[in-house]
RNA sequence: CGGGAUGUAGCUCAGCCUGGUAGAGCGCUACGUUCGGGACGUAGAAGUCGCAGGUUCAAAUCCUGUCAUCCCGACCA
């Protein structure tokens, strides 16, 4: 027997919580860095993951009133410069494309040639592009509200990367809409946000704060910015989706306006919001465990994975034909609309490796099917939730599959819940503040802090302070719960009520 | 953009100080024994030692240059 350790990963989370995310990646064969400097490659079990991110998001957004369309890669660096406080966000940040063509230098080198006129930005995000189409769009109260979303990569130009929480290139979905007046706009942010809510919770089993970013948070360039943020396990914030109300600046800039009902010239009002494969990253850090991947069941590119048993030569074609059945039956069934995933895996490797393989890819649920299982009409079920294994009967397990993947669903969604619950804490005074952030080992901190509920006088001055000295933000101030005034820990001044700080991806 | 390090087999790395036949583990291929929770044995395949110069009878090893990557500091879905 070769040594092994107790955990599928190593380090395990509590050892060393970053170094295991990028094992977990690796282990359930989701993503690797490939040989463009910050850009990654999405493997099949990732990319699925995504495309059925997609596939209930895109949905959510349909049933809202929304529609699909695609605008270019490329914005002209001059659209860019439109909006101050949005140069001043990205501008740091954009890959820039100088030239339209490469020539052979004589020794088999290409080189640049055909600089352009005016250089092409990559898109960091779009809302300066689609402004200036909606403007040609626009020309009367009729023509709106504009209801648009776009599936797309963007690029920004980062210098530390990690794979799906930061990329240089990732992919995303990007709302943009326009609307008649302030409140309509208002609306769409708030409605969109809820939607990331409810998406994050029904789909991810992921529970979601939502919240307004302040000041120093917010969308270049927005008036409002509104965000959904999760607590992963080493207790530290992920910003997993935001809505930003945008006032009337895109649209100055764009020009895009309208004639009112009262035939006033009015600048419309904007929204945009986005989430991107960022979402994946706090998949894996919101329910993996020392083992791997666990993927909710709702998402899950696999619900099924059944595992042939075949110990004699004479019964594998039995083995194999009562697992095809299996698969056949419970493909045939549908769970919340959709057809239950079953993959049968009679690849010819080892039975212990094999099914280690789907552990470390998070499947909802593994089933042994063997001689012995046959003669009973039984199966060997696993959930990776849990780790309970029983022995079940195929009757049951087919008729119960449904209640089954629900019930992993939910156990996922409690208990990231209760997480988040035990990590949240009101905090009163600075020195306690201090501590709750601050690692007994601060060479390499162990897992540390949480979310803190405390009071906050509203000025960027307090922000600066704590983000110096602990790394801590404020992550949004969340718009449950009652709003009861008090003192901030840090000043001492009146303060509306309580926001939450953390230390965030 | 400032500071530190590393480039050797598909992957992780040893060898370099003190120049002399290119190494290990994992993975891969074949065969055998195994097989209800990460198997073992035997035999194999696999490397312009990042790149370009230089020193030398001889360079992975010493020198110079160059490229790339990673880590640490200011920004970020």
């Amino acid at each position: 027997m070769a040594k092994q350790p107790k955990t599928a990963i190593s380090p395990t989370r509590n050892e060393d919580y970053p170094e295991w995310y990028q094992q977990v990646v690796k282990a359930a064969d989701l993503a690797e860095n490939s040989p463009v400097r910050g850009c990654m490659v999405i493997k099949p079990w990732g990319y699925t993951i995504w495309e059925n991110i997609q596939k209930h998001l895109d949905r959510m957004f349909k049933d809202s009133g929304h529609v699909n369309a695609y605008f270019p890669l490329f914005i002209p660096k001059k659209y860019l410069e439109k909006e101050a406080a949005h140069v001043d966000g990205f501008a740091k940040e954009c890959a820039v494309v100088t030239h339209s063509r490469l020539e052979d230098d004589g020794t088999g080198k290409l080189v640049p040639a055909s600089p352009l006129e005016e250089p092409l930005i990559v898109r960091p995000t779009s809302e300066t592009i689609i402004g200036e189409m909606y403007a040609k769009w626009v020309q009367s109260y009729r023509d709106l509200p504009i209801l648009i979303n776009q599936w797309a990569n963007v690029v920004r130009w980062e210098m530390r990367t990690r794979l799906f929480l930061r990329t240089a290139e990732f992919l995303w979905q990007e709302g943009h809409t326009a609307h008649a007046n302030s409140e309509e706009a208002w609306e769409e942010t708030r409605k969109m946000l809820d939607v990331y809510a409810t998406f994050s919770r029904d789909y991810m089993a992921m529970p979601v704060i939502q919240g307004e970013k302040s000041a120093s948070e917010r969308f270049p360039g927005a008036v409002s910015t509104l965000c959904i943020e999760a607590m992963m396990q080493d207790r530290k914030a992920l910003q997993a989706g935001t809505s930003h109300f945008l006032g009337q600046n895109f649209s100055k800039a764009s020009n895009i306006q309208f004639q009112s009902e009262a035939g006033e010239l009015e600048y419309a009002w904007t929204t945009s919001w986005g989430v991107s494969t960022r979402l994946v990253g706090g998949l894996i850090m919101t329910h993996g465990d020392d083992d791997g991947l666990i993927c909710p069941p709702r998402l899950a590119p696999q619900h099924v994975v059944i595992l042939p048993i075949i110990n004699k030569e004479e019964t594998r074609t039995q083995v194999l034909e009562f697992c095809e059945r299996l698969r056949q039956r419970l493909r045939s069934l549908r769970w919340h609309d959709d057809p239950v995933e079953v993959h049968v895996d009679a690849r010819d490797i080892r039975g212990g490796e094999k099914s280690w393989q789907w552990v470390k890819k998070g499947v909802p649920l593994r089933i042994e099917v063997g001689p012995r299982d046959i003669e009973n009409n039984s199966v060997f079920m696993a959930r990776r939730d849990t780790g309970e294994k029983k022995s079940i009967s195929v009757d049951e397990f087919v008729g119960n599959i449904g209640t089954i993947l629900d019930n992993i669903q939910d156990t996922l969604y409690q208990r990231a819940l209760a997480f988040r619950t035990e990590n949240t804490h009101k905090i009163d005074s600075k020195a306690d503040f201090y501590n709750f952030f601050t690692p007994e080992n601060q060479e390499k901190p162990e897992i540390h802090g949480g979310f803190a509920l405390a009071h906050w006088d509203g000025s960027a001055e307090v922000e600066e302070q704590l983000k110096k000295d602990l790394k801590v933000t404020i992550r949004c101030i969340p718009f449950e719960g009652e709003k009861v005034p008090g003192k901030c820990i840090i000043s001492g001044r009146p303060s509306a009520g309580r926001v939450i700080f953390g230390k965030s991806y």
